[in-house]
DNA sequence: ACTGTGCGATATGTATACATGTTGTGTTGA
DNA sequence: TCAACACAACATGTATACATATCGCACAGT
C-alpha cells in the first residue's frame, strides 16, 4: 500500500476508511497525527478534513478539532428517511423517462446475474440505474451524498439475512415491472415500502446495540 | 471588521458575492488577489474556495483556478426541477406533520401582514415554515443547499412583475388551505406547480438573455 | 506561413514556522 | 479539604517560504 501523496488521496482513505466503519463515530481526527502518518504536512490533510466536514462525513468536537460524525437516532432516521423520499422520487421521474433500452438494461441487471453475482452488487447497480434513468444529475448527486452519509450505519450490519435478500429481490421485480407499465406512481411507491423495509431493519440493529 | 474565524468571513463575503450576482458565472478567484484584498494570506483564503466549491456555488477552471460556477441550460434545469421536487415532498410531508400551532404560524405569516411587507420576505418565511413543518432536518439541509446553489440565477431578475406576485400569492393560500385539509398529495402538487411557474419565468428569462 | 518545441512566468500545491486559544493540572490561599 | 487562579502544554488557525505544474509566447525549423 503506496502512501497517498495528495490532499484528494487522503480524503479517499480517510473516506473510505470511515464508509467500511474502520473508523468509528466519534473517532478523533487530529491533524498532526494523520499528517505523520500519511507522510505529509498538516495543510493537505487539513484540506482533506475540510471536504470531508462538507461531505457530512466528519464534524467538530471539542478543542476545535475533527472527529468521525454521530448521529443521533433521531439525525439516523431523518437521514434514512430523506433517502427513502429521495429514492422514491427518483423512481417514479425513471418509470417516466426512462428509454426501453435503459429499461432492458434495468431488466438484464435483475434477471440475467448468474450464481456468481452477489446481491449487493445487483443492488447497487439497479439503484445506480435507476438514479441516473430519473435524467436529473441534480437528483443523483444529493442522493449519492446520502448514500455516502450512510453507508457507515447501512455497513454496521455487513450480512443480510438470507430471507431480508429475498424479499428485497421480489421488491426489486415489482419495481422493474411498475417501471415497465410506465406507472410512476407505483414506482414511487413500491421504492419508498423497498428502502423503508431496508433501512429499518437498520435502524433496529442500531438501536438495539 | 477583522474578527476571528477570518476564513469563515471570507467564505460568508464570497457567498454572498455571488449569490447577489456581484460576482458573475465564470468570474476568476485567484487565490492571491483575494488574499490581499482581504488583507490575508492565502491559507484562510484556500480555505474559504474549498468550502464553497464544496457547496456548488464555484468550481475549478484552466490552471486548476477557481471560478464562480457556470452552469449550462440543462444543468439548471435539473437543478431548478430537483427544487421543486423537494419542495413538492416537503410540503407533501409538512400537510401531515405540522402541528395546528405551526399551521396558525403558516396562516400568520401569509393573511396576518400588513401592506408594507413586501412579497419576498412573506415568500421566504411560508417556504422556511414548510420545511421545518416537514420534521426533517436532513430534507431541510437539501432544500438550503439548492437555494443557494439556485439563488445566483434566480436574483438574475430582481423584480418580480406584478401579476406573478399576485398569483404566487393566491398559489401560497391553496398550498396553505391544502396543508390545513391534511391533503398531503394536493399541498404536493400545489408546490410542484408553484415551483414550476416561479422557476420557469427565471428560466424564460435567462433562456432570452 | 505554419507548426512544434522549449522556455519563462504565474498560479496553485505543499511544507514549515509562528500566533492564538483552550484545556488540564498544579499550586496556593481561605 | 476545596476552590480558584495561573501557567504550561498541545491543538488548531494563520502567515510565509518553497516546489511544482500548467499555460502562453517566442523562436526556430520545415
Amino acid at each position: 500500500m503506496t502512501a497517498p501523496r495528495s490532499a484528494e488521496q487522503v480524503h479517499a482513505a480517510l473516506a473510505a476508511q470511515i464508509v467500511q466503519g474502520r473508523l468509528a463515530p466519534g473517532a478523533p481526527l487530529a491533524e498532526t497525527a494523520l499528517a505523520e502518518q500519511f507522510g505529509l504536512s498538516r495543510t493537505p490533510v487539513r484540506e482533506a478534513l475540510q471536504k470531508l466536514a462538507g461531505e457530512g462525513l466528519v464534524e467538530r468536537g471539542p478543542r476545535r478539532a475533527f472527529v468521525v460524525r454521530r448521529m443521533s437516532a433521531d439525525a439516523l432516521r431523518h437521514l434514512f428517511e430523506a433517502l427513502g423520499e429521495l429514492e422514491a422520487l427518483c423512481a417514479g421521474m425513471a418509470a417516466r423517462r426512462m428509454s426501453a433500452a435503459e429499461i432492458a438494461m434495468l431488466n438484464r441487471i435483475l434477471h440475467g446475474d448468474g450464481p456468481g453475482v452477489d446481491y449487493a452488487d445487483v443492488n447497487i447497480r439497479f439503484h445506480d440505474a435507476l438514479r441516473q434513468g430519473a435524467q436529473n444529475q441534480v437528483l443523483a448527486g444529493l442522493l449519492e451524498d446520502l448514500n455516502r452519509r450512510s453507508l457507515p450505519w447501512r455497513n454496521a450490519q455487513f450480512t443480510q439475512r438470507a430471507e431480508r435478500i429475498d424479499t428485497s429481490r421480489a421488491e426489486h421485480r415489482a419495481i422493474l415491472e411498475a417501471v415497465t407499465a410506465r406507472d410512476a406512481d407505483r414506482a414511487a411507491a413500491l421504492m419508498r415500502a423497498h428502502m423503508g423495509a431496508a433501512l429499518g431493519t437498520v435502524l433496529e440493529l442500531i438501536a438495539t446495540r
